[in-house]
DNA sequence: ACCCAGGGTCATA
DNA sequence: TATGACCATGGG
């Protein structure tokens, strides 16, 4: 909790939503929690473009087009036969369901029972899906994060997906809301580099390669970042 | 010519 | 259950 607050007091005023620009909408929310894996936003959201130029970026057409005409479109974002497989496949479930607003109908149980449900769909896409596409309270747990606080020393004992999800939801409890859970999981993914240069406490771990650079650092300048569990 | 990047699936042991 | 190969492209 404190850590969230030393993030939130620091750039409040900012933007939070960690897809900036282009996700004006929940199938483009959809669409780049799919791209983005194993990439940089940067290259997700050049093939989101692409797409939205192509009037792909629709349901009915990612269900529907050729398969090589998507893996062209979204080729930037790399691993393109699978992403392209893998929008047919949300596309589908979405149709399966009958569209998207009964989709989004669905229970926070049955939403995410059916993401996990669809082929290349795992615990941190669904949770995507479900905090920023569906506005549900599900906490996103990214490698920035389990990097970041890992570099912090903060974390939960295991390293699986779902004991730093209870970790955190666990220390935000009292405050849990879906605003704050996007904001937070933002303020990490933009600001988590800086986090970790700016903190005294960081330990060394050659593990962890954007925060290298701060290794040696003891006695780190104040810039009003403290941390704390949770 | 390396290395890595906000994941997930599949085949092994 | 757990580990490793694989996907494939762009940038440092």
């Amino acid at each position: 909790m404190e850590t969230y607050q030393a993030l939130d007091g620091r750039y409040r005023s900012e933007t939070w939503h960690w897809m900036p620009d282009v996700a004006r909408g929940p199938i483009d929310v959809i669409v780049g929690a799919i791209l983005v894996q194993h990439t940089l936003w940067e290259y997700a959201e050049r093939a989101l473009n692409a797409l939205h130029a192509a009037g792909a970026l629709d349901i009915r057409a990612l269900a529907t087009l050729p398969p090589e005409r998507i893996e062209a479109l979204i080729r930037v974002s790399g691993t393109p036969r699978m992403k392209a497989r893998r929008l047919r496949a949300i596309a589908d479930s979405i149709e399966g369901a009958g569209g998207l607003d009964a989709f989004f109908a669905l229970s926070d149980g049955e939403l995410r029972e059916r993401l996990l449900a669809t082929h290349g769909i795992g615990p941190e896409t669904a949770d995507a899906i479900m905090l920023y596409a569906a506005g549900r309270p599900a906490f996103v747990i990214d490698a920035y994060t389990r990097r970041t606080f890992r570099r912090l020393g903060l974390g939960p004992a295991e390293d699986g997906y779902g004991a730093w999800q209870r970790f955190f939801v666990e220390g935000l409890q009292d405050v849990a809301s879906v605003e704050l859970f996007q904001r937070y999981h933002g303020h990490i993914v933009l600001h988590g580099k800086e986090l970790c240069r700016s903190t005294p406490r960081c330990v060394p771990c050659p593990l962890l390669p954007h925060c290298s650079d701060a290794r040696s650092r003891t006695g780190g300048r104040d810039t009003g970042l403290v941390m704390g569990a949770g």
